[in-house]
DNA sequence: CTCAGTGCAAAAGCTTTGCATAATA
DNA sequence: TATTATGCAAAGCTTTTGCACTGAG
């Protein structure tokens, strides 16, 4: 894991530390719904002295390095996950915040259909649907 | 026009303040990409004593009461419009900033063929595809 | 008259930046 | 050794909140 990370660092010219390795690690395994001060806080009960500047720089340079991405999730802050090699979305639960990632080729689909989009060259997308998963509706009635 | 913004707020048990019908004008004028400071540099025009807490204040009040539609454009701050009949998307060119808007059936698409979106009951979404408009990518060659 | 709404100023997040120190290549 | 990265603290922005005052109903 660590080592995939290096190569991941090493390819984007950026020196390796200990403080990058470990915020890759903990974005990887975070399954993408971490915010900034959630991967600081996790960082810290490995490496106490890392600061949250350093997370907050890391997660600039390997988002304008394309090797992460942030999302949108809420109005507050952002979240982050590793550039996902296939295109997929997200369902956001408003009863219980619970995240369900799926897979939708939309990019392709709106190219395929929407002829605003006939002359743009779309490099990402990010879909974001709202509603009540099966247990919170079950819940509130 | 301020008369139908009226009529919205009355139909929404809201008090009719010349704040509020003033936001709502220029957030439907603003076709739909305002932040909140930008509303309140235009509403200083008309209303040069309005604060900038009233303009945050209407536009919560007006979320909630799902009048308006925040939108996640970029990462440092919120868009409003006017909440729109239809469902449509946005793609933001990366290069100018231009927003172009799109229609696009996405709730049902996903509701028809993602089996994860199946017990899902989608109340909202939105999508936000970048890329490069046709004048940007001339412009770069 | 009453209570919702407003303005002002202060506070509260989240994020960025300056600078001296430490670590990598 | 020459940079690049880090930690700390301070600053910057956007957004929220407390409080007294104003205005709508």
């Amino acid at each position: 894991m660590a080592l995939k990370n290096d190569i991941l660092l090493a390819s984007a010219g950026l020196r390796k530390t200990a403080q990058r390795s470990l915020i890759l690690d903990i974005i990887r395994r975070g399954e993408g719904h971490l915010d900034a001060d959630e991967v600081y806080r996790r960082a810290r009960k490995k490496q106490p002295r890392i600061s949250l500047s350093t997370v907050y720089r890391t997660l600039q340079k390997l988002k304008s390095l394309d090797l992460i991405e942030e999302l949108h999730f809420d109005e507050a802050h952002h979240h982050y996950e590793i550039k996902p090699p296939t295109e997929h979305h997200h369902l956001v639960c408003l009863g219980c915040g619970k995240i369900v990632e799926f897979k939708y080729p939309l990019a392709k689909q709106v190219r395929k259909s929407v002829p605003e989009a006939k002359d743009f060259e779309i490099t990402g997308s990010e879909v974001r649907m709202t509603g009540y998963c099966a247990d919170c509706r079950e819940n509130s009635k």
